[in-house]
DNA sequence: ACGCTAGTGGCACCGAGTGCCACGCTGCAA
DNA sequence: TTGCAGCGTGGCACTCGGTGCCACTAGCGT
């Protein structure tokens, strides 16, 4: 493959996520059909389901890469770090976006966190990520990945940042890395005043 | 309405369930058509969806129900138990079902957190979930419902909750209730061994 | 000029879900 | 008894997401 088709792939998938983002801000998701966002795009429906296997996929962009990044960082942490900091620090790594990439991210994560389709379809995303971050605890701990403490950590880990990235959204006032961090650290107390 | 008509309906959603609990297991969600169900049930394909909003929710039957039980249980609990307790217990409470009902209730949780169409149907369904909880939480430590805390607990009380319902699945020598109060007693906890 | 490959578009098709209308049954009032 | 209202039902046509198949085109190496 060449790079002048390379690029032409590359920016047709960007043309449609760029599409996809504005046409679904403007109105519900539901509403936009397949055949706008294609038209939207300059292609045909046809090509539309070559690039993303479904309309949700056109707004999560290319979360594999994501996913393979986060089980980089973890891989790349230092043992004596306490587990549950290592994770912490993944995350906030792995959503450390540059100044002028935040209004995009926010735009997509309302979406994501909002309409329920894309709600629905997170979901199954989140399972990749549990998976990585389970095995990780697994490897540090010596548990079996599929066992209690590993997977509850995945799972109560995503929990807190998805719920960051929820607080985030609402208050324009603060960071990401700092409402990642207070949750985790909340998570991390076990909630002292609560029990 | 009559008593005969209100029966008719509830032993139709009935069998619909239980059409669909057998052919789901029987092979996959997907490759069973709402045609098949609605055959199984000996009903149309119509009625099917008068009784179920979509092919999904005949798995989870009354889900609402659950909710609103929910809501009941947390409202009850006393104020003098920790707030993660009551959690707890609401939980254990709700999903207290009979020795006979385990064999269905394991049926229909295996195909909520293994098949993916099912999964990300859930998601939406959680919602409801956590924002019960949610309220619980703000109601009992006076904050906002949607500030970070209140959330935070709902949404990482509710991953525990589902990592003990998977356990719970693996595992057929534990009871669910044992599953659910350890991993409420690791989040509560904090995870100390990973700090 | 030839074949190869990759991206593309058109088309027909399947399945989920919806709106509309028409039918039948049950209960109730005239 | 007759007429009316309400409700569950079935049939039908339609939209839309998603897929399989085939044909076309452009760039590349031989």
């Amino acid at each position: 493959m060449t790079d002048a088709v390379a690029d032409a792939r590359e920016t047709t998938r960007a043309r449609i996520e760029a599409a996809a983002l504005e046409l679904f801000t403007g109105r519900d998701f539901e509403a936009v059909t397949t055949d706008d966002l294609a038209d939207a795009a300059g292609i045909s429906r046809r090509t539309f389901f070559r690039h993303f296997a479904t309309k949700a996929d056109a707004v999560w962009g290319d979360f594999h890469a994501h996913v393979v990044r986060l089980e980089g960082l973890l891989a790349g942490t230092d043992d004596a770090q306490p587990v549950l900091s290592s994770i912490c620090a993944a995350y906030v790594e792995v959503n450390d976006y540059a100044a002028e990439d935040l209004p995009l991210l926010r735009q997509r994560m309302r979406l994501i966190l909002t309409e329920p389709a894309l709600q629905a379809h997170s979901q199954v995303r989140y399972a990749d990520v549990d998976r990585v971050v389970a095995e990780h605890v697994a490897r540090r701990t010596g548990a079996d990945p599929h066992s209690l403490v590993p997977r509850l950590v995945a799972t109560a880990t995503r929990a807190a940042a998805t719920t960051a990235f929820e607080t985030w959204l609402v208050d324009p006032g603060t960071t990401l890395a700092a409402d990642l961090h207070e949750a985790f650290d909340q998570l991390a107390g076990g909630f002292p005043d609560l029990r």
